[in-house]
DNA sequence: CAGCATCCCTCCGGATACTG
DNA sequence: CAGTATCCGGAGGGATGCTG
């Protein structure tokens, strides 16, 4: 009824750029979401909400990702604050990349997509043959 | 431990490129995320999953989105199956799109990410002001 | 009202080469 | 080992104008 558009309308706000004199940067929701709506940033999430890996290892769990993305897509997940990273002065040194409690959090709430993301692949795929079948 | 890795393994199994002779787009939980990864794809649907809406609400309701992304976006989301696009004969004709059975069911899990976003994109925004002064 | 077509430009992201 | 630097093609996405 009204109060849903209310609800709706209230949410909306927060999503996209505030009215309350704030730039195009003060979208709240859309800040976030944009930060993992990368084409990396989810699977690293999925890795790491597992354990702490090194660079090199996440190189080989996601061997279809640039050496380049994944140093961009950590950098940008620790700027965000859900990845902690870790220097060892070893020789060669080693650098560990693990979730922070913020990360853990996220990861927790991104999880339901991930999961619904497995269990219905086929319907969406099925859907898009159809789609693209009607107008072909 | 191992048992979690072995997990993990068959969570990006589904995730990247299938080993089994799989080109690379058969990547089940890629395919879906990257659907929904865009800018306003999330946004519509937290729309449409309050209530059906035609076009032209749909644009005023999103200030910001200019109208080549609204169609192609809904377009993009009716191909996937998660939403419904109604022509009613009017004169001048009025299109509805509203979200299938598919979509409430995506949304009932891509919700809890927005809901996470709206709680605690302060400690978001924190932590990328605080990585930002440190490497200023 | 609800689009499609076109132009154009930014920037995502891959490939390659080099460093501490 | 764990990066940085550079080049570059193509997709994403905005602005404008036209249609049923």
């Amino acid at each position: 009824m009204d109060s849903h558009t209310l609800d709706l309308r209230s949410k909306l706000d927060l999503y996209r750029a505030d009215a309350a004199g704030g730039s195009l940067a003060n979208c709240p929701v859309r800040d976030v979401v944009d930060g993992i709506s990368g084409r990396w940033a989810s699977l690293l999430m999925m890795a790491l909400a597992e354990r702490p890996y090194r660079f090199g290892e996440l190189r080989r769990l996601v061997p279809d990702i640039s050496q380049r993305m994944l140093t961009q897509t950590l950098h940008d997940l620790q700027r965000d604050g859900y990845v902690h990273r870790e220097v060892f002065p070893t020789k060669p040194p080693s650098v560990q990349y693990s979730l922070t409690a913020l990360g853990h959090s996220m990861f927790a709430s991104l999880r339901h997509l991930l999961q619904w993301a497995e269990s219905h692949h086929e319907a969406v795929r099925a859907a898009r043959s159809l789609f693209d079948q009607k107008n072909s």
